[in-house]
DNA sequence: CTAACTGCAAAAACTTTGCACTTTT
DNA sequence: AAAAGTGCAAAGTTTTTGCAGTTAG
């Protein structure tokens, strides 16, 4: 995970190389998006910034996570639930989930483009943005369990 | 894909042996899943039915789609907007979609068991159902876009 | 006959949209 | 001042649930 300042300030950046506005919402939900170790959903951004900015709307953290998601800074992990966001490393990777506790975890595993592109050759598809979700037991879980 | 009229016999045999009952609307579901060449949505297979049922409701098909589920004899495919589901490959197994049209072709990708192995150690987590979806751009779209 | 299933309508849950008001630039 | 963003409430979707009536075994 990138330092989250800097990150904060790459985010900020980029928002500002746009010409979108900086809002104080904006800027907060920036600042969590950076700080954030995890994959938050939708509604526990909206959560946290509730503690700082009362009068925050959901329309609005959803309307900022579009944003982010179209300028490719954020990744969304679209679960059939709702959806969780990595603002820290945008680039498609794998997800561990866990069908219990639903905690999310990145997974390490790399795709070899020749797979891809032999997939992309067979199938005569672009592939754009893989999104490879490994749905299972956590460790906590499998104890409990 | 198998033979329908062979997999059809599957599903309700398997239904017969869990004791569930064999209704008409239940059996017409399960022969359209059957003899499906892609991967038909719940509304989808919905639309299709009342054309032989015009009484059957949403509800009928979303519950026979959540036993042969849990039967392990359908595939479920859950993308943002809405379930497909794959009667006929029920094992996991990846997906391309197109991001224009929506629509879904089988992927020919095999992840190598050792790689799954060490994604297990490495994060702890037991996998139980992946989920490769890889979303592009199909040939039709390629073309046209 | 009875347990299971159907079908209707309502509920649930996440996300999007419309619009008046406010704020950034 | 103008364009963009916020926030509220309503609408939109897919899927689930409750329940009375129906039916398979």
């Amino acid at each position: 995970m990138p330092d989250p300042k800097v990150r904060f300030d790459e985010l900020i950046t980029t928002l500002r190389e746009r010409d979108f506005r900086l809002t104080p919402q904006r800027v907060e939900l920036v600042r969590l998006i950076a700080a954030s170790e995890g994959h938050p959903s939708a509604a526990q951004l909206y959560a946290k910034i509730r503690t700082q900015f009362p009068t925050m709307s959901q329309a609005t953290v959803y309307k900022t996570l579009a944003l982010l998601k179209e300028m490719n800074q954020v990744l969304e992990i679209d679960l059939r639930d709702d959806s969780h966001y990595d603002g820290n490393r945008p680039h498609p990777h794998p997800h561990l989930i866990c069908m219990q506790c639903n905690k999310i975890e990145d997974g390490d595993l790399e795709l070899d483009p020749p797979s891809i592109k032999r997939l992309e050759k067979t199938s005569g598809y672009q592939i754009v943005r893989p999104q490879l979700l490994f749905y299972g037991l956590c460790p906590d879980c499998r104890k409990s369990g």
